[in-house]
DNA sequence: CGTCACATTGATCCAGCTCAAAAACCGTGG
DNA sequence: CCACGGTTTTTGAGCTGGATCAATGTGACG
């Protein structure tokens, strides 16, 4: 974890559209900038915050990606979230001042530290960010409905195509292909994202293949039948249509 | 639906130690009045706002209790919460300006109507307010990862014990007993929150009074034996200790 | 080229689902 | 006050999807 000297501003970052500067002016962007000056690197494996860390910042991926995991007192954990460049972590631990979830990165990746007691009050005079941050907060608990659904009622099939569709769409809007790419979380963690075990994960990725859903090496995953993996998603338009 | 005319103001609100006031001073009580005027009759069974219906207002319950829930493409429902006097209900519609759950009273209710781009201007005026919003998104974001714990590795047994505690002390926080209360929502719609059937969730209930953990009449539950409960809900505890 | 973590595959088991039917509860009207 | 019809809840019997346990395969890296 070193503190990049690296410049890189809002203005010229490839998910500028996705993130915090979204909907803002060039000019509010500059001021932006003041709060996303520091960046940081995480190595594949290391925590970017653990749970029960105080709560200072947010984080914004710049590149690379996430998983999000809470741990119950028996140690159990349970993945949260598979987080994308331009997505904002750490929005859980605001209220009791303390992270709630812990945050690791699947692949080496970077990020921008956000000092939240700055970007508040930057939003506080800039009613473009407030809205933007309402409206990630907001975007985030729309998600969370979703995977509820997941939980609550889906079959194991419909639940790891539904996550397929959705990474897939979400590289997409990302500017990566949709139809290929590199899953960088194990099948465990799939799998307990997905309320399944490795195992059934594995036998799902399998069948996909037999039935010429997917094409799938290791980790990289080429979805071959849009339609038909979308039809098992179901009916789960929300889900494969987030950001 | 009707629009009450009586004026109750937040300053001797009930809830307002949970709700928006939380933490303002009177000052800006009285200006957060200007926001909280209006307030809605939502009979049993009423919707309070529908999927799909356009986001204008926030809801904040007075009395009564609602559930919300997603609806997928199949009409295939998913309960995603059980809401209590004081919290607010709509926040999830922000990003979209448009609701994508719904809300439907458990019992006869009333909410403050917080049209919200006005409670938005006021936040920008009133950093306390702005807190107590971001709080808000927070907490529920919190929430929503031990559910996904709930559901994703837990047991029925457990999941049904968590939500117990988990109404439990919310009630308590309302002033009224932990220990006994009665539980507005009918088996079906717990049963689908917890991802469960109708007919576990009564085995349940019928199990957890022979292991004299409680005792049930109908909706009116009385807990016997804490202690056992929390236990079977495991080391949960976020969970039991939410608001 | 050996090691170690990850992934696949197979065999068996069981928690919770499904289907079915009976019982309790609730409002409504006679 | 009771009878009636609809809804909610309980209980029973059997089935099944996904878990568990166990063994084997694979690929990255020192």
């Amino acid at each position: 974890m070193t503190d990049s000297p690296t410049a890189v501003s809002c203005g010229n970052c490839s998910v500028r559209r996705l993130c915090l500067p979204a909907g803002l002016s060039a000019a509010d962007i500059d001021r932006l900038e003041q709060v996303t000056r520091r960046k940081k690197i995480v190595k594949a494996g290391e925590p970017l915050y653990r749970a029960g860390d105080p709560f200072a910042n947010l984080y914004a991926i710049r590149s690379g990606s996430f998983k999000t995991a809470v741990i119950a007192a028996d140690g159990d954990t349970q993945v949260t979230h598979f987080a994308l460049p331009g997505e904002l972590l750490g929005l859980d631990g605001y209220s009791d001042r303390c992270h709630p979830s812990y945050a690791e990165a699947l692949e080496d990746s970077s990020v921008c530290v956000l000092p939240f007691a700055h970007l508040e009050t930057l939003a506080q005079q800039v009613p473009a960010l407030q809205q933007q941050i309402y409206s990630i907060f907001s975007e985030e608990l729309k998600q969370e409905n979703d995977i509820l659904m997941l939980l609550g009622k889906r079959s194991a099939d419909t639940r790891l195509a539904a996550l397929l569709i959705n990474i897939s769409s979400r590289y997409a809007r990302r500017g990566y292909s949709a139809s290929q790419f590199v899953l960088s979380m194990p099948r465990t963690d799939i799998a307990n994202y997905l309320g399944l075990t490795a195992e059934t994960v594995s036998r799902l990725f399998s069948r996909f293949q037999k039935e010429k859903l997917i094409q799938a090496r290791g980790r990289v995953v080429e979805i071959l039948d849009l339609v038909g993996l979308s039809e098992l998603a179901g009916t789960h338009c929300s889900y494969d249509s987030d950001g």
